[in-house]
DNA sequence: GGTATTTTTTGATTGTAATCAAGTAGCGCC
DNA sequence: GGCGCTACTTGATTACAATCAAAAAATACC
């Protein structure tokens, strides 16, 4: 717990009336590999972040298992869209390796942001964060081949790549698992 | 200028000393079709919000100008990187109408997040709703073929499908003007 | 520790959209 | 209103990664 609160001071200040709070609010939880953070088809009712362990978010696109992203040690995971619309949508989030999170439910969240204008920033901080991140993943989608997706890929995730199978790191490059083969064979 | 104060309103509650603050912080701006709102390789130092018009970001990829975005009536702009993180950056921003806008500074804006929890809570709501629109792009970007592209982009965009030329609308989607061309012949 | 299953590699073929190349239409501008 | 330019369409060819197929390697599990 003590480790979430001083990730969100690296971005926020964080009062003892708002560390207590997150104190109380959030969740502990710990998962096997394989475990189900969130399964597909239903409502996701909680946002995780992750302290110890690697987990990823997927769906089943005509029988083929997509990856569509990862979270490590410090990151954030949800069901983004069905977490905040609370309907229920295809993704499912699983552990890669054991791991260990905290989690907050969105009523918490929105209870947070009510009262604690800092937790407000922390909300705008990360979410501006994540939006950067998704226009450079835009970007390396739209503009790269196969050997320059893998390139960009290796140096934003160089710490968790070596735990992740070849083939999720391919449908999350959206390639195939055979044309990221050959691209390894040559580098 | 009531017209961005009621936009803001519908995000977040808008104190009288915030729209004071606001009114006497945002400039307004009128550009004729092709003026720059933010010429490429410089810093872009402000984020406009349309209330009238339609703009476009873009760069120039290998020769090819490639656009990257739109904004029409109550929709904001800005080359977010460069505005961000105060560096220059290859995008470009032009009217691509007769556009009338009013804008703010990261300083502005900084201030005022600090200042009041309500434009936090808007910069929070903002920066989501981006990030969620990004998403469906990216899908879209990632899983369709050209045809469902346009498809995506007509139900996304009817309100300005009309207004640009289809080069712009292909190098956004992503595909050759060519191909986008028969799209439409057959659709 | 050995068998079964999954994952990765390697090879051959195919399909789709990019590229190359002209021609036509639309539009801005004097 | 006509000239010149840009935008769009249409056609032929090419390139690249997907697909199909099968073998090899790695891993899981009893």
């Amino acid at each position: 717990m003590h480790a979430l609160l001083q990730h969100m001071a690296q971005f926020t200040t964080l009062s003892p009336q708002l560390a207590e709070e997150l104190r109380q609010r959030a969740h502990h939880h710990c998962f096997r590999k394989h475990d189900l953070l969130h399964p597909a088809d239903t409502v996701c009712r909680r946002t995780y972040w992750i302290q110890q362990g690697l987990v990823r978010i997927y769906f089943n696109k005509d029988g083929k298992i997509v990856t569509d992203g990862f979270a490590a040690e410090n990151q954030w995971m949800t069901s983004a869209y069905s977490f905040m619309r609370g309907v229920p949508d295809p993704y499912a989030i699983a552990a890669i390796e054991p791991t260990e999170a905290y989690s907050l439910s969105l009523e918490d969240l929105l209870h947070l942001f009510d009262r604690f204008h800092e937790m407000e920033r922390f909300g705008r901080v990360i979410m501006s964060a994540q939006f950067m991140e998704q226009s450079e993943r835009l970007n390396s989608l739209r503009f790269t081949s196969p050997a320059e997706k893998y390139q960009h890929f290796c140096t934003h995730y160089r710490p968790i790549l070596a735990r992740l199978p070849l083939g999720m790191v391919a449908s999350y490059l959206g390639i195939t698992p055979e044309t990221l083969s050959r691209v390894r064979a040559k580098g």
